[in-house]
DNA sequence: TCAATCACG
DNA sequence: ACGTACGTGATTGAG
């Protein structure tokens, strides 16, 4: 986008268009504090791509004057414009913000009582081409195109924030088949709905483009109207003084009482130090450097300055492996090393191990087994460790045979999670563009672009490593959780994925086989019923057999739809229970054929060589703090049908050893009683009570021995819904009271915990104030639903902000304890083993000798891991496999 | 790539 | 009037 010659150019930019684009395609973006900040940060991009890409010698922004009336078309017309909805307050709190920025980079605001925006930018392009000045307007709609001539262009919004791109006339027309200064004329006939604009009752698209094509103009349809045929003749007739008003309410107005000043409007008086404040206090990080990168005198003080070229160059040293031995004997064993790839590769014949440390080497290094040990000794000098994804790089120390493995100092992945954990920065690549403006990518490189890049790679580690120091510095709560809980863990972490658990192949391939014969069989029986075959795990192709027409016709009344036909679901089909046998069909059919694809045939492919399945646990997934379980998926092992158990038979322990298995026994019930602080409760549980009997008891009003097995169980659903801030409907499909009786029971429960109700009140209340809840540890998680103002979406908000202290509490303490079974396994039975985390249970191998010890201590410690005012009592089993403990 | 479904706590 | 319990991951079919 050069400028010819001389000529100035003018950018006029339709800010509230782009404010909005901005709020809507980042709604929830906020800062830490939980000032909404979407809008700015689209209106900061597409400033940027301005600056960029049209070089503007001049700036203005045309504004939309709130809630002021546009009198002058009021008058006219008072409908103009009626009918828009209010905008949210997210989007008011933003304008403040929004002026902050445009004083920033100098661009003057012109809002006027009588005129729209679409005047102001109308009336600037006018006053510019006077003056020989190329005006752009940049918008998101097609009004503006009525003013294009010579000195005058159009750039729209595309998809995206930062996307603006000059409108092509010829895209309109080929797409209309008219020319672009007809368009007023087709908004005059045709209306447009969303600025109330009335058009010609009757006339719409089609119609109207048909008329200009052949009339050319508004009068020319209006002076040729015995050409066209009568229906629409008619209504042509019946609408003239709506399509000439029309004409007049779309025109734009180029005659606004401003006048184009060029010193005001002057593009180069950004401010470099108050955008700077202004960015950075906002967390646009990304944007900072991006802006620092453009604008030349913009070379500041910001932390996250450093781009591309600014990196230091680190002597980048390479080193093989007959030279290793000797540069490793390194002297900086009491400074942490900063790392990020500690990784086996495959080159060749040999696996190789790169190693990038502080600014110093990195290593390339064949390890065939003579050599592992050599390096090992080598590496046992480092005492600590920073990085990224640091519980991978042990699982390679781990590997290599390093007796003690360094400390966990930082991990900038789980850093970044723990500050904000909205999922948009994981990737290394992430974390460098947003907290550095950093624009490279680290994803999938080579080992040799890896040794290239060292100086830029550790550089940027360190970087935001420094940057999240700062942060944490301002967030106590997250600074310990991470030194206390989430450093120390990872190291633990490692050692279970490294370890793995035994399988036994033969004995799911045998359990294969017999699964397989009944898949037949069910698929035999449902296509008697059918008549046809077909595919049973096409939901699409089931709903057609089960409902359509020509199949069964099930009774359809309270089935949920989804998108394309009726839903199939478990929930859904049980309605259908007794109706048709073939319901009960597919309910076995599935369960058998879920059983078979994804675990009795799929987890033997995974193994390793010793029959040991290997899954990684992530600690940066899940909203609330738990761990995750993927490749594979350990965390959902089946156990509730007899069926399903006979996979958990399948993990088996070692020959010579045992597996113990201990949970924390109604772990979130007795968390939610800490948490809120109910006397009662808590004393229910430290008496050793039976919590569901004794609340039905409440709750009915009876003798804990009158309690039927009935009310038994609708007190346990409850008890264990609350902490999900169950409704009185979901309660009743749960237990199939009715939903009366249901919301009779809930408000008896809530008379009898009113502690716990209060607190649930208290978290909602919190969380709209600050945007976000904490566990007792102080993980955070952050709200912007919360305020939303649709009701569905702020309701899911709100139950889920009453259970992540909850669910995150209760991860919290098992990490704890998972890091002091851990040590203590290590330190006194170290051929003990952790060996899986099923959030609120663990699963350890130990040597049959020991079982009886090391389960009466694991107890002991998980017991004792945090002192509350509540038990958390431990229930220990031990098995030859995991089914039968 | 997404939606539907279902396995777990 | 509307929809209806939190948090996950894997598999499948279909566009």
């Amino acid at each position: 986008m050069d400028k010819t010659g001389d000529q100035k150019r003018l950018v006029v930019i339709d800010g509230k268009s782009v404010f909005y684009r901005g709020f809507y395609a980042m709604p929830n973006l906020r800062t830490y504090d939980g000032i909404p900040t979407g809008g700015v940060y689209g209106f900061a991009t597409m400033a940027l791509e301005v600056i960029r890409r049209l070089k503007p010698d001049y700036v203005a922004v045309a504004w939309d004057k709130p809630k002021t009336n546009i009198r002058k078309r009021l008058k006219i017309y008072p409908e103009y414009k009626a009918g828009r909805k209010p905008a949210p307050p997210e989007f008011y709190a933003q304008i403040p913000i929004l002026h902050e920025l445009l004083d920033a980079l100098g661009w003057p605001l012109y809002e006027l009582d009588d005129y729209e925006a679409d005047d102001i930018m109308g009336s600037l392009a006018v006053q510019a081409k006077d003056k020989n000045i190329e005006t752009i307007l940049i918008t998101s709609d097609l009004d503006m195109l009525q003013v294009v001539n010579s000195h005058v262009k159009v750039y729209a919004l595309k998809t995206g924030l930062s996307n603006i791109e000059l409108y092509s006339s010829q895209s309109f027309e080929s797409k209309y088949g008219i020319k672009v200064n007809q368009f007023l004329d087709l908004k005059s006939l045709k209306g447009d709905s969303s600025d109330n604009i009335p058009g010609v009752p009757g006339i719409g698209e089609k119609t109207a483009i048909e008329l200009l094509k052949q009339f050319k103009s508004l009068d020319g349809v209006y002076s040729n109207l015995d050409l066209i045929r009568p229906s629409i003749k008619d209504k042509l007739i019946a609408g003239k003084d709506l399509a000439y008003l029309s004409k007049k309410l779309a025109s734009i107005w180029t005659d606004a009482p401003i006048k184009l000043n060029l010193k005001d409007v002057n593009g180069s008086k950004i401010k470099p130090e108050i955008l700077e404040n202004l960015l950075n206090r906002l967390q646009f990080r990304s944007l900072t450097a991006k802006f620092i990168e453009l604008i030349p005198n913009f070379k500041l003080s910001y932390s996250g300055s450093n781009n591309y070229q600014e990196l230091p160059k680190i002597k980048n040293n390479i080193i093989d492996s007959d030279h290793l031995l000797r540069s490793l004997t390194i002297n900086n064993t009491d400074k942490a090393w900063y790392t990020y790839s500690f990784s086996l590769e495959k080159h060749g014949e040999n696996p190789q191990v790169l190693i990038l440390s502080d600014g110093l080497i990195a290593y390339t290094f064949d390890i065939p087994k003579l050599n592992k040990l050599e390096l090992a000794i080598a590496l046992t000098g480092i005492k600590s460790i920073i990085g990224y994804d640091l519980k991978s790089e042990l699982k390679i120390l781990m590997e290599i045979g390093l007796s003690k493995l360094p400390e966990v100092k930082h991990d900038i992945m789980i850093g970044a999670f723990l500050i904000n954990s909205l999922p948009q920065e994981q990737s290394l690549t992430q974390l460098a563009d947003i907290q550095l403006g950093y624009g490279y990518s680290f994803e999938d490189l080579k080992s040799q672009e890896i040794i290239d890049k060292t100086s830029e790679i550790i550089t940027v580690i360190k970087k935001i490593y420094e940057q999240q120091l700062k942060d944490l510095d301002k967030l106590p709560n997250i600074k310990k959780l991470a030194k206390n809980i989430e450093w120390p863990v990872i190291p633990v972490l490692a050692s279970m994925e490294k370890t793995g658990i035994k399988l036994d192949v033969k004995y799911l391939e045998k359990f294969s086989m017999k699964i397989e014969k009944s898949i037949k069989d069910l698929e035999k029986q449902i296509f008697d019923y059918t008549g046809q075959e077909f595919n049973i795990s096409s939901p699409s192709q089931l709903s057609e057999v089960l409902f359509g027409a020509n199949n069964l016709k099930l009774p359809v009344n309270n089935i949920k739809r989804t998108k394309s036909s009726y839903s199939t679901a478990a929930s859904e089909l049980d309605k259908l229970r007794g109706i048709h046998p073939i319901i009960d069909l597919i309910s076995q059919y599935r369960e058998v054929t879920k059983l078979k694809n994804t675990y009795v045939d799929s987890l033997p492919r995974q193994v390793d060589q010793n029959s040991r399945l290997h899954t990684t646990f992530s600690l940066t997934t899940t909203q609330t703090g738990r761990l995750s379980s993927l490749d594979p998926n350990l965390q959902n092992i089946p156990i509730r049908t007899d069926l399903g158990r006979n996979i958990r038979t399948a993990f088996i322990a070692e020959e010579g050893k045992t597996l113990i298995s201990a949970d924390y026994s109604q772990f979130e019930l007795r968390i939610a009683a800490v948490l809120a602080n109910d006397k009662e409760l808590i004393d229910m549980f430290n008496r050793g009570a039976d919590i569901h009997t004794l609340t039905a008891a409440q709750v009915y009003g009876r003798n804990n021995e009158d309690v039927t097995k009935q009310m038994r169980r609708a007190a346990k659903v409850i008890n264990f819904g609350i902490i999900y801030g169950m409704s009185p409907h979901g309660l009743s499909i749960a237990t199939g009271m009715s939903r009366l009786q249901a919301q009779d029971f809930i408000d008896k429960y809530k008379q009898l915990r009113k502690p716990l109700f209060e607190y649930m009140d208290e978290i909602i209340k919190t969380t709209k104030k600050t945007g976000y809840v904490e566990t007792l540890f102080g993980r955070r998680r952050m709200f912007p639903e919360i305020n939303s103002s649709n009701y569905l979406v702020r309701q899911a908000a709100e139950r889920a902000a009453i259970n992540m202290p909850i669910q995150g509490t209760e991860a919290d303490l098992m990490k704890m304890s998972m890091v002091k079974c851990n040590d203590y396994l290590v330190k006194q039975h170290n051929n003990c083993r952790l060996l899986l985390q099923i959030h609120d249970s663990i699963l350890v191998e130990c040597p049959d000798s020991t079982v009886e010890l090391v389960s009466k201590n694991l107890k002991n410690i998980m017991e004792n891991v945090y002192q509350l005012p509540v038990k958390l009592p431990v229930e220990v089993s031990v098995g030859k496999n995991w089914g039968n403990l």
